[in-house]
DNA sequence: ACTCTTGCCCAAAACGTTTTGGGTGATTAC
DNA sequence: GTAATCACCCAAAACGTTTTGGGCAAGAGT
């Protein structure tokens, strides 16, 4: 038994004719090794899995503007394959009814964790090792993280507002305590400050959509000294603004630039279609498998930016 | 032991004070049963595992247009999460870098099986139940598929189209030897000859997007007896195709009334926007895991109509 | 001639549950 | 008063691997 577990694992010494013979007969008899049972000796089933936190609170796996999400899972899953790991899709483990199996992954990773994220705390204390995708706030030492290179992602877009034009840019961001939503603002308020400008800051939920875009409109129509750009985070929100502005006669680009923080299908196509960071949720995915897969392999975590995004560039924030 | 697990899993019989007492402790203790080595005893590890195929062939999880899978995927996630059961996500399990956790799962659901796909010969072989969303075709006997009700989706389309004035239909379809298109050729055949008309029937991979619907625009503008009316059951087909048609003058809805079988990011977003069949991949996804996971509970499988569509009217099939 | 490696193989223990097959004392049936 | 039935609990086996700790030749070093 030993001389097949090693033979077929490539772990022990075995000569390399008994190894082929092994591996011949394994063939033969069609004899696959069980992978649970490997799993209960080994203390590793080969499994990942994944926490989409924001769709937590969202009404679960809604496409519409979440597709985010699903290329980061398709990605991810994709990834894990490639690195000898089954991915698995779970939602909040913390949840009573999440059936055990859920812990018996070997990693954990969790994508934008709020502050002081107790799905972290639960893997903590169960030993589960974790990777997440954006920092949690609550947690300035914890160094298993990955994500976007915010700051140089914001100022970009902020730098592309001012050289078409405008004057004074608002930031509309979310209401959810993540890394991204804190680390744009932050940066926003930097760049405002070398400017001397006064931050003008607007918040939505982000489970309130396109909705939650209209609201921000109505909000910049009643303004007496309304800003004449717009960095809106969300997709959604910025085509509900966009729109909200639209119907008083508010036109983008010509009386207002906007860029979306994150491309979705609702930037892409609007009307005018919406400038948006695609940030490359496969890129960040494959970045988080390959991260999460070292540090089981034992080698230390240590926190990163993942992509730069790529900025699209579309009609809403160009005038000709 | 025994008590212990007998109060936890609820199985055999135990005083209710003992198993309170079990229960207290367990919590007090921190104690959660090992998932793997429950499933090692047991033989049932909690997991469902999910292939969608035709992603197998697509240069891997793309987003665009492929909606359709994600949406699967997310509510087939929750779904398993509510009986109690992981879902891994899982590329083509016959190809040889396959983990071998892929097969640990309890049960698969495979969606859009090719004909006589080497998937099920797979885990037929190795004993796994199955359940597939949409029949293969090579298997007219096995009887654990779940599907559209392709039949009264396709007529319900076609009466649409011959009541908002269409004398002629044709149909698009894709290559992939599947359920879908096999089926709504068939329906579409059968209507055709019941009322004597000669059925026009055009061809395009999958995979090639936006660009092959051109290529049906093409074929569709070089003919004399051009039809009015077209049912492409490919959503970025049917975009592609009435953006080469407006090209050459040729108006939706005006010259040529356009239906798409899937709903997809292009149908909803172009101009006009196409009426489509929303195939309500959530719905599908949790009929398919509620039929495997009573599969795997000992009922016998049977195959079963799992949504009848929601048909969507917009603009690409109606004239005022 | 003797130890010491080295290369290879093997028996047995261990992983943490579930299941099997009793076992015990209390209650009921005759 | 004995047997049968229950309700409850327990010891030990079993699930299929990996890992541990030798063991046995063959060659190398002295």
């Amino acid at each position: 038994m030993t001389t097949v577990s090693h033979a077929l694992s490539g772990k022990g010494i075995v000569a390399e004719s008994t190894r082929a013979r092994v591996i011949d007969t394994a063939r033969r008899l069609r004899y696959r090794p069980n992978a649970v049972a490997s799993g209960l000796r080994s203390n590793r089933l080969g499994i990942l899995a994944l926490v989409l936190r924001p769709l937590d609170t969202l009404e679960s796996f809604q496409p519409e503007g979440v597709d985010y999400f699903l290329r980061f899972a398709g990605a991810a899953s994709l990834s894990a394959l490639e690195h000898g790991y089954g991915l698995m899709l779970l939602s909040d483990p913390t949840l009573p009814e999440t059936p055990s199996v859920a812990l018996a992954a070997d990693g954990f990773i969790i994508t934008e964790p709020v502050e002081n994220d107790p799905v972290i705390d639960l893997l903590q204390t169960e030993g589960i090792p974790l990777l997440t995708v954006g920092k949690d706030l609550g947690r300035p030492s914890y160094d298993a993280w990955i994500e976007p290179n915010t700051a140089k992602i914001t100022r970009q877009v902020l730098h592309h507002l001012e050289e078409n034009g405008a004057r004074r840019v608002a930031i509309a961001v979310g209401t959810d305590r993540n890394s991204w939503n804190i680390s744009s603002e932050a940066s926003y308020r930097e760049w405002c400050s070398e400017r001397g400008q006064e931050p003008l800051i607007l918040a939505q939920r982000e489970t309130s959509g396109t909705a939650g875009g209209r609201a921000i409109g109505e909000e910049l129509l009643g303004m007496a000294d309304r800003p004449d750009a717009v960095y809106c985070l969300t997709g959604r929100h910025a085509a509900g603004l966009m729109a909200r502005l639209a119907e008083s006669g508010v036109g983008t680009p010509d009386d207002m630039l906007l860029v979306a923080g994150s491309d979705s299908e609702q930037t892409r196509n609007s009307v005018p279609p919406i400038s948006a960071v695609d940030l490359e949720p496969e890129v960040l995915a494959r970045a988080a498998v390959a991260a999460l897969v070292k540090q089981l392999g034992g080698e230390p975590a240590s926190g990163q930016a993942g992509t730069d995004g790529r900025f699209i560039i579309r009609g809403s924030s160009t005038r000709l």
